[in-house]
RNA sequence: GGCGACGUAGCAAAGUGGUAAUGCAACGGUCUGCAAAACCGUCACUCGUGGGUUCGAUUCCCACCGUCGCCUCCA
């Protein structure tokens, strides 16, 4: 069995064949930073991720790339409102950006390259595409001449003619069509802007991620990726000028993420994360919150095309996955390490791997993949019941945490730094209480425990003493 | 209006032309002084509704209902 991808091109799962053997290169839709992050992105994040992830456990090497459009409308009216610097607004909007991917164990990319760094490569692009005919300047705009290219429309499935019906706003008078969009900007007062052939301006939307992907990636790449939202325009736009450039195939597999949607654990509607109903949910309130293993979880939970369910009843949900995944990594208690428990332990093992590879190569079913960890968490820990032990115990713990680490989770036992300013105090009760028990004070003991849960620490007791977590 | 996707147990969510993974929750049991955790067991005769194709459909086709995305702001 080999990988397939479900490719929005074809329309269909195509077996994944890459240009180079053995190398991917993939380039990825990154954010606008005009706001503070929210888990929608990072959930998109984390699916190309978990796919670059897996792509190198199958013995690929991957080149990764991730944009950041750090110049934009949204960006300019964002920093206007603010009273900032348009510029100063999203530097620090992608640096906050990139240090929440950190904290989400989201592998650097390759190359993070911004808008305001590929400028001149961007003019060029452009002017390449004016000397071809595909594009034309305007009073200091540059369009793309949508009506020179034959193949517009197949990404998204559009014809000419259906989007010019259906126009509804107002057309520049400057544009030849309305399907046409803007290249080059010119500079309005006040806006960051460049020096360039047709008079100082700035990028239009599309054109970045085209001259950035040449750029780093060559004419020719295998993955490109993003949300399915900018399957139009904006990855139909980018194919429109990458190969009214070059004249080849631009991406091979275009594989696009589906959006998280907010659902009201009462109403069960969906709901619009917006500032005004104040539900948007920032990377950085789940954080605070949860362990980022947890936000992964969620969305390793469903398949990557599909909408994400999110909601508060769900994080939780999935913290308590969390927590039995965990389960799995606690050691040993006996030293058995042969017989038929072993068997059972070495066996089950072995097929939660090939039940995680085959749910991956199928598309990436990352669910599927997480069923097979589970798999693994049963058998390990029935195994440690029975007595297991010694290498075998430890060989398939190494292997669990193995598969967990190709879907970037880390399983950190560490409580994620909390509490350990309070462990020797919970250390202390906890001794406290083992002499309570000890003398049948068990009124007492109990009290220990209950108002210890009180303040959100449960205690565990078991035959290798009390475990506590907060 | 056009294009596309989705509708599976209380919740979340995989999957297959031959009668439904997994996790959470719930219930019963083992263990425990009692709990918790872990383990064992139970939990969808059914996969939005109605037709059709088929020996057989949840899986293919059609219609309908519902939800969502896109149609130049959007991960």
């Amino acid at each position: 069995m080999s990988i397939h991808i479900y490719n929005t091109l074809t329309r269909k799962v195509d077996p994944f064949v890459t240009i180079e053997p053995g190398v991917v290169r993939m380039y990825v839709c990154g954010v606008t930073p005009y706001d503070d992050a929210h888990v929608g992105h990072a959930m998109s994040a984390i699916v190309f991720d978990v796919i670059r992830r897996y792509l190198e456990y199958r013995g690929y090497q991957v080149r990764h790339i991730v944009n950041f459009t750090d110049v934009d409308d949204k960006v300019i009216a964002r920093a206007e409102q603010l009273g900032r610097d348009a510029l100063q607004l999203s530097g620090q909007l992608a640096d906050e950006f990139l240090a929440q991917l950190a904290a989400l164990n989201v592998q650097p990319a390759t190359a993070y390259p911004r808008v305001t760094q590929t400028i001149p490569e961007i003019v060029a692009f452009i002017a390449g595409l004016i000397a071809n005919g595909h594009a034309y300047a305007a009073e200091g705009d540059v369009y793309f001449r949508v009506a020179s290219d034959a193949n517009y429309g197949k990404l998204s499935g559009r014809s000419l003619g259906e989007m010019l019906s259906g126009t509804r706003f107002e057309v520049d008078p400057r544009k030849e069509s309305p399907a046409d969009f803007a290249l080059w900007k010119a500079a309005r007062p006040g806006e960051p802007a460049w020096p360039s052939p047709w008079g100082p301006g700035r990028p239009g939307w599309h054109i970045e991620c085209s001259a950035m992907s040449v750029k780093h990636l060559g004419e020719q790449i295998d993955i490109h990726g993003g949300g399915n939202d900018l399957i139009f325009p904006h990855h139909e736009n980018e194919i429109a000028q990458s190969e009214g450039l070059t004249g080849k195939p631009f991406a091979r597999y275009w594989v696009h993420n589906g959006m998280l949607q907010l659902v009201n654990p009462q109403t069960r509607e969906v709901e619009k994360m917006s500032k005004s109903l104040g539900n948007v949910v920032t990377v950085a309130n789940f954080l605070e919150q949860y362990d980022p293993d947890v936000f992964r979880l969620i969305v390793l939970g469903s398949y990557y095309r599909n909408p994400l369910t999110y909601n508060a009843e769900i994080a939780a949900d999935n913290a308590r996955k969390h927590e039995r995944l965990l389960s799995a990594l606690r050691p040993a208690v006996g030293d058995s390490a042969s017989g038929p428990a072993v068997e059972t332990l070495t066996q089950a093992v072995e097929h939660a791997r090939a039940s995680f590879t085959q749910a991956m190569d199928n598309d990436f079913n990352s669910a599927g993949a997480v069923a097979a960890l589970f798999e693994v968490v049963r058998a390990t820990n029935t195994a440690r019941d029975a007595g297991v032990g010694g290498q075998p115990f430890a060989a398939a713990q190494a292997t669990f945490k193995e598969l967990a680490g190709v879907l970037g989770l880390r399983l950190n036992l560490d409580r994620h730094g909390k509490g350990q300013d309070s462990a020797p105090f919970i250390e202390l009760l906890i001794e406290m209480r083992a002499e309570l028990r000890k003398a049948k004070q068990f009124a007492l003991a109990d009290l220990v425990r209950s108002r210890l849960a009180d303040l959100g620490v449960t205690l565990e007791d078991s035959p290798q003493g009390t475990r506590f977590k907060l």
